[in-house]
DNA sequence: ATAGGTTGTCGAAGCGCTTCGACGCGATTC
DNA sequence: GAATCGCGTCGAAGCGCTTCGACAACCTAT
């Protein structure tokens, strides 16, 4: 292994000085540079991670602690875990994957031990137990997520109450009056993960100023819980004309469905689903939905990060505005008639 | 920051004696044990990782590669990575996520810097550039995936082969006689990601023997292509009543057009599916399916790299041997009369 | 010519930990 | 009762880097 005083003896020249020419902390003469560079690149010099680390008290790693639950279907989750990872990296930053089982006792280690300089935590609840750790530390730190109380915290994520009220709009717009919302699984509002709840929301209030009739009911995805959902709701509303869904796995099963049924889309009835852009162009029916910016999001949360490590960079809440694409999967309601 | 030093003033004992505490490396007595545990806890002491890897020159992270690729497969992978992360925790690691950017790079700069103690690559294709560096460098690695050479390498993975012939002796005890293999996208063949050759030869020697004969197809996922890819194939093989599934995006909307054209499954024509049991049991009809095991991958690999890293632990190829499930998607093939 | 600034480089002092050899002490052995 | 051994503890060295103050050497302005 390499160190920097075999470079500065090759260079002929004193550690410290091919410690300058690393960090550019101090001006070098081109000429010296040259010289320990090239030394550098001869020997294959890589700086000991460790004792950079100890010596500067900075690891430069981020933790980025995803939830530990495989059971949902989340392939949004390894998307935005890819963007920050790469983000990160053109930052010069490395990525620390943490996963919920160790829940509030992996922030403490982490910031205890200098593993990683700062964290951003994915899946946030809304009344999340790792939140006053992350107060109390002075470890920057963004979530992507919103939790109830976001006093002294970073936040990212898409608007999802903005999100609801879209959904409501444009099938108000396309004339429908009675909409049914698929929720996420059960599960998911007992945890409080707050988007379900916010997109609801969102959709509600929105909906009552437009005259909409919203019945939600949450499902598990597949085939046997969304017939059973459906099933329900058509029952209690048999003129219901839209439906938002918002688990991905619970689309497909939905539009099998209702085919099964007769029921044309979008001839009969409209179908928002609230997801990534590549589930609704390989659905089925190519679905009008509201993306869900995976990518962004990560890419977001990384530059808020680094601007709290660089000093700049505050406490504050990034919604990300939610975009509707109509493709082909909604159209005007079936006229009363 | 509270250090081993004060942890020691605090107990009244030397620093080496709290780090023999921490480490385990020599006997302490019981009375000091306690005693310096009890500082650890009030002083709410942990150790720092940088000044620890520095001294022992082991950084407690192991390193993941996880392709870059958004474009597929990706729940599978998400489920490893998850799974590392978790196994590599009950051995006291943590894991640094490296995405595929970098290339060999990477490799390069975990090793030089002493990031990582060891490194998992996942997506590893059958000639993959980081091979030549993973076999020069003395650290211990493992993949996920199995390349064209496999010497000087551990290598964890589905017995793909096995898989593909599991396939075939299904369909044919079931009767069938014309089979059709729905593979990967073209570009999973072109990066020769060699796991969907080796189904394939696994499945087309077993078909030999068996007497059955195999079409086969790539295919990109959703409708559109697959429903391009069906009309191709039972235009060249009417009689085709088998079909064997890799692409998991394709599942869906072959169950959908079979539905469409009148084709009953499992009645008409059986189904086999290449995905994870959660896919198999959301799918709109129940799928027999050949699992793949993500979980126990990820476990595998890490206890293969822990067992390197312990000093046993030798360079082998640990194939997983499939099991196939058989759900409602398969039965007898129709009778010619 | 002289005081005052720059600029480029060096030496040394740590950062917080692990680990090696040394040592004191009570328990064994003949 | 002396020689031997193991156990539990300590001190010190050093892991490879960053960073601070010091200091030549040069350049400017008076």
């Amino acid at each position: 292994m390499v160190t920097l005083a075999e470079v500065a003896q090759h260079a002929g020249v004193s550690a410290s000085t091919v410690s300058y020419v690393l960090s550019g902390k101090r001006s070098i003469s081109a000429g010296t540079r040259q010289r320990v560079e090239r030394s550098i690149q001869e020997l294959g010099y890589h700086p000991n991670a460790g004792a950079r680390a100890l010596a500067s008290s900075r690891s430069n790693i981020i933790a980025l602690m995803v939830p530990l639950r495989t059971d949902m279907y989340v392939p949004v989750m390894m998307e935005i875990a890819i963007a920050v990872a790469t983000h990160a990296r053109t930052h010069g930053y490395d990525v620390l994957l943490l996963t919920g089982e160790e829940g509030p006792d992996a922030v403490r280690r982490v910031t205890g031990s200098g593993l990683a300089d700062a964290m951003i935590l994915m899946d946030v609840e809304l009344d999340d137990g790792r939140l006053p750790l992350l107060r109390q530390t002075d470890q920057p730190s963004v979530l992507i997520g919103l939790p109830a109380d976001t006093s002294g915290l970073t936040c990212v994520d898409l608007d999802f109450g903005a999100t609801g009220a879209l959904c409501a709009e444009h099938l108000a717009l396309l004339g429908h009056r009675d909409i049914a919302v698929i929720g996420e699984a059960p599960a998911v509002y007992e945890r409080h993960t707050g988007f379900a709840e916010r997109t609801l929301d969102g959709l509600r209030s929105r909906s009552r100023e437009l005259g909409l009739r919203v019945l939600h009911r949450p499902c598990e995805g597949g085939y046997d819980a969304m017939a059973l959902t459906l099933a329900r709701i058509l029952d209690e509303r048999p003129g219901t004309t839209g439906f938002v869904v918002q688990n991905e796995s619970a689309v497909e099963p939905l539009l099998a469905l209702l085919r099964q049924q007769g029921r044309a889309v979008p001839e009969d009835v409209s179908v928002i689903a609230i997801c990534p852009d590549q589930v609704a162009t390989q659905a089925s029916v190519r679905l009008t939905s509201v993306a869900i910016p995976a990518q962004e999001m990560g890419r977001l949360a990384v530059e808020h990060l680094i601007a709290k490590l660089e000093g700049h960079g505050k406490d504050e809440v990034v919604l990300i505005a939610p975009e509707l694409t109509v493709r082909a999967s909604t159209g005007p309601a079936p006229t009363a008639a």
